[in-house]
DNA sequence: TTTATTCCTTTGTGATCTCTTTTAGGCTTG
DNA sequence: CAAGCCTAAAAGAGATCACAAAGGAATAAA
């Protein structure tokens, strides 16, 4: 229960304990391995990481301003629930803010980048055969980010990842849902358009990677629902 | 020096000494009273406030993720320097943020909503007469937020409250800079258009009064610096 | 006069301890 | 039988303390 509730992995993760304890609940919420609604406690958390509350408490309030932790009015901790509004929101702003990031990267492409994109394509599919979610969501957001990181001024990346932190919880619920055959990507198109320098091509792939990516299977999913919420 | 630095003012402060110290924090940064570039402590801070180190760091921590307060990899804080690309990013983004809200929005603008905002501008008038810049950056961002505000579902106002925050240490060398009377808004361009349901004209003016207010200015300013940063 | 080195001060970090609040469970009472 | 209350256990908040790392200043050497 307790090695299995956050899942560990390979990476960065900083200097300091805090950053540590960060990167870890980072990862389990963006991975999805906490359930929307589930609640959480600052001493239970430490005591999963063999950690003082102190870093835990900090590493929480950060992810507090990213929106990926809900502190309630009573003190108590949760990962926030999903709503058809609120998904379709979140799903709605992913586009807007990722096609301007892509947007704003497309000067800076590079058959170096379309490169690197592609090789991380092919781990995907990799990923995809083993089975290994936690790795398919990792490399995924990889290739995303590697183009809209071209831009050496940009300041959207952090909002993008607090979007992906939000629907991480979600997200998990909706793979574990469908077949996995049934998951198709447009990154063979983004590259496309990427190779054939078409900025509106690779908006227009981008945009429906987004939207085939979640907000059909994630309205069919909470439309099933009794009320508005999932859990 | 200690009271002069951090602005007191009126609000919610919430419950726990750390609201309250992010809040003060927030706004003293949203304001502008940290130009850009200047290093802080966490004892320092702490002092200034008459608090403990705690829940300092921890309001800190969340300014960090907010990208409003910078954690540098020697364990030092600074309030981040501004450049021209990043400038016209964040601008940039504002546009992007904001009107992607103001559309999701429209549908929910009633004629209360309007006159609520119509008193704000009003107030913003009097702040001007008044010389107060700190009451003028609040109240013209209770404007705006007063308008993405009334979709229930939105998700984008924390995005757009960080882009506030990277944004207001330097807004306010540009606020300081240039004559009062040289100070438009497009607010009730943006009140018209909302009256005539209009949301391509609302957008419009939205556009320009992000773009009037600041990016010509901030171009002509760090034009003129020597390098590409401005302290 | 300039540069490198050493020591002292300052600061961030994290664990621990105490205090307060909240929750949950069982009990009493209507 | 249900609703409200009381008590005990658990949890969050914040101060404090101890430790380690980073800066700065002073001194010595070139």
């Amino acid at each position: 229960m307790a090695a299995s509730a956050i899942p560990e992995f390979t990476g960065d993760h900083g200097t300091t304990t805090q950053e540590y304890a960060y990167s870890r609940l980072r990862n389990a919420i963006i991975v999805g391995a906490f359930a929307p609604g589930t609640a959480l406690t600052i001493r239970g958390l430490a005591q999963e990481l063999n950690l003082s509350p102190t870093p835990i408490r900090e590493a929480v309030r950060r992810l507090s301003s990213e929106n990926a932790i809900q502190v309630l009015g009573n003190r108590r901790l949760r990962v926030p629930d999903m709503s058809l509004g609120r998904f379709e929101e979140l799903v709605h702003l992913r586009i807007s803010l990722e096609t301007h990031a892509a947007e704003r990267a497309f000067p800076y492409i590079s058959t170096v980048i379309i490169e690197k994109m592609r090789a991380l394509d092919d781990q995907m599919d990799v990923a995809l055969a083993a089975g290994d979610l936690d790795a398919l969501t990792r490399i995924n957001q990889a290739f995303h980010k590697d183009l809209y990181g071209l831009n050496p001024h940009q300041a959207v990346m952090p909002m993008i990842e607090s979007l992906w932190l939000q629907l991480g919880p979600f997200q998990r619920q909706v793979i574990k849902t469908i077949k996995v055959s049934a998951m198709i990507d447009r990154h063979k198109e983004m590259l496309a358009a990427m190779e054939a320098r078409d900025v509106t091509a690779l908006c227009s792939a981008l945009e429906s990677d987004i939207r085939d990516g979640s907000i059909r299977l994630g309205r069919a999913i909470l439309r099933n629902q009794a009320g508005e919420t999932v859990t």
